[in-house]
DNA sequence: TTTCGTTTTTATCATATGTAAAATTTTTTC
DNA sequence: GAAAAAATTTTACATATGATAAAAACGAAA
């Protein structure tokens, strides 16, 4: 997906704007398993996903939990790295090699200083965010993991070809072995 | 809390931002048990409380979870109706009397397309909640119940007070029987 | 104080999910 | 194509939480 289609579907912005963009914007690949943003690091880039998938997680002693997965068109970035100026709590690894889009965190602040239009992006990509993170939070209580599956498996049926059950099943907030458990009562 | 210091507290605005949100918002009470916004319908007002305590609950069949609470300069806002222009999920009640300045979304879309200051006061109000929220969805594979219960009771000793038990336990994912088994542990 | 309604706790039983380890299948690598 | 590594499933057992019902405690109003 080319960087222009993959900020317009958040929120369309003016040529001029766009054109601005591009000029902070490099295109990098990186390969299966790179791990892109580090935990317990403020960093200081952050991505587009032109082609592949990756996820973000978050670690605890020995265990890991995956949060997020992101494929083609979605926007990486290390939230609490980049609202705080701190370091953030996850890891960000590609699952498939990956081309990418990368733009430098002050580039992008200085954008939302400077650009109604770009401050409106920004603005909207988080309220997207938002309201999704906040349903997965919704539907945690209301669903039965077996139902939440079923759920992922409607709405993102590439997900399970792309990704590993363990990864899968940690984002649906179970255990890979109950996934396993699940996925035999209907076969 | 001044509706000046609620804005600020997220992102300052300059004074002339100030002025032409002051333009547009109103004072009002209500009191105890009022619902404030309603799920499935396109709200058309937001507010920001100046004083009191109010819950965002969602519903399904005959079951409901609690799953915000907002406080003194906190911000209400149906996210669904504001951002989709379709029917909200959530019902917002009061769960005490309160002072509140009210505004209407349209007013607030103009905001955002006219003036960069507000429209990066409301990225940073989305990235802030999205943040908040995120953590809150991790926290709930990391901890269990009874680590959930007084990671709250730490950093929000006056929600027990204030707000009925069965709200609590439904924030924290769990039934208020086993909250209330949770609490017998360390008494 | 008494009463009524709400909130909270207690008790019992059922069950979904977790932990740990082994068995199986699939994928990768040489 | 064989060996090694990784991913997935299965088994057995333990336990936290849910559902339900009832009792107890608390608070507001008469």
């Amino acid at each position: 997906m080319e960087l222009e289609e993959i900020i317009n579907r958040i929120y369309p912005l003016p040529s001029t704007s766009l054109g601005d963009l591009r000029e902070k914007v490099r295109a990098v690949n990186y390969s299966k398993g790179t791990v892109l943003l580090r935990a317990n690091r403020v960093e200081r880039s952050m991505y587009f996903i032109k082609k592949g998938i990756v996820r973000a997680y978050a670690h605890q002693n020995d265990h890991e939990i995956t949060f997020w997965f992101g494929r083609e068109g979605e926007t990486v970035i290390s939230m609490n790295s980049y609202l705080n100026h701190e370091p953030g709590y996850e890891d960000i690894e590609l699952l498939e090699d990956c081309e990418l889009y990368t733009l430098k965190t002050t580039d992008l602040h200085q954008f939302y200083e400077q650009d109604i239009h770009m401050a409106n992006w920004g603005r909207k990509f988080a309220e997207r965010e938002l309201l999704r993170t906040e349903a997965r939070l919704i539907s945690r209580q209301f669903s039965t993991a077996s139902e939440r599956y079923r759920e992922l498996l409607h709405t993102n049926p590439d997900l399970l070809q792309r990704v590993p059950l363990g990864h899968i099943a940690s984002y649906l907030g179970i255990t890979q072995v109950s996934l396993s458990r699940i996925r035999a009562e209907f076969r």
